[in-house]
DNA sequence: GTCTATAAACGGATAGAC
DNA sequence: GTCTATCCGTTTATAGAC
């Protein structure tokens, strides 16, 4: 791996793949693409990866699995912090989003991969949903927050969640290009800013929702 | 249009086109796809829209213009009810996002279709920002919020109403489904009921982001 | 493992009859 | 306006030489 060798083709495949899967959408993508830039012959594919589904699977398991278990890890760090009392929600969201993001510094790509993928086919939903250990990250998720608000309504907490699941997401696509979009306004000035800026965004919509707070028209 | 009379062609394609780009997004939907559900021939499409990227637009304008006149209206309502003072910031949310959720009721495919032509495709973006009144929309809501947080930093309502869009937009592609997903926690139990939750979530934590409270780990 | 060549299917678009 | 028939480029996948 850290030698000073050229990567195999696979490896390239995937390489160039996610690149491309990220800029133009998993869809529009075809193999002819892939292999060209990555200096390999069509047939390579469908030998490293059986068929184009085999390729699009191997770029995302690639780095789900570690993603996931490192936001397992910052989650039971968080509860373990805390001790008997519940951990603060900013500690919870910080370990749901921060490491996408910092993923994101190193593979901006991936995650334009992960939102297209996420919006492009209905099936994949269910890839997400049981790949990567997502379910013991959801169900570790979910003991936190009832912690944090033990009378909380169950429902309320799965909107204010898939909210914040949608303000990540539609981050990865769009964060990067939010200065070009806003004129200047909006910079991207790290990740550890935006990172606090969606949790402190997403704390406090949940916690509103979780009160029970009306809302005034 | 109220008459008993069958639609004509070119009505039939878009509402088939329309359901099948929703349910499986733009790029995987083929004209045999759509010219044979909708019980015309392959040629009807060219003839009628002149491409299939023609047919994309027309799906696209058929809604966009009379939404964004309603959001504008709504917004301008809003302006006009608080006389010299600043309308709510409720107020505002709920004008923004609460007509999509109405043509949510009527069409729920057609935001599906928009959910997914956002993320699918890099160049849809200009067709969004520049097509059916949203600069408009874009710039009435940027005053509206100046009303309401007038030293407000710029950049931070920025990131905060992204955040609320990309929350939106989620909700259009898995609002209908959120019920199965969190195995009934989570009840869509009306329009209403949703556009609450989004404009307290939304409200809540565009007030955190603007007056600068700091997150805590 | 990597290549060339080719199969087999599907895509959008159009010509021309009706 | 709508149909049939067809063109032609592109796609994934595979067979077989090296």
């Amino acid at each position: 791996m850290s030698t000073t060798e050229a990567k195999d083709t696979g490896e390239r495949l995937m390489d160039v793949a996610e690149r491309l899967f990220g800029e133009r959408g998993v869809g529009h993508v075809s193999l002819r693409d892939i292999t060209g830039k990555a200096g390999a012959n069509v047939a390579a594919v469908n030998y490293h990866f059986g068929s184009r589904q085999g390729l699009v699977d191997a770029v995302f398991n690639r780095r789900m699995e570690p993603l996931n278990e490192e936001r397992i890890r910052q989650l039971d760090e968080a509860l373990a912090e805390a001790g008997d009392g519940p951990p603060t929600l900013e500690a919870i969201l910080r370990a749901f989003i921060g490491p996408t993001f910092v993923l994101n510094r190193a593979h901006p790509e991936y995650m334009q991969f992960l939102a297209r993928l996420h919006v492009e086919s209905t099936e994949v939903e269910q890839r997400f949903l049981h790949a990567g250990r997502f379910q013991e990250l959801i169900a570790k998720m979910r003991i936190a927050l009832l912690a944090v608000f033990p009378d909380g309504p169950v429902g309320e907490l799965w909107w204010g969640t898939n909210f914040l699941v949608g303000s990540m997401i539609h981050t990865w696509s769009k964060g990067l290009d939010m200065e070009r979009l806003s004129g200047g306004a909006a910079r991207y000035e790290s990740d550890d800013h935006v990172i606090d800026r969606l949790v402190r965004f997403g704390a406090a919509g949940l916690r509103k929702l979780a009160t029970g707070g009306e809302a005034r028209s």
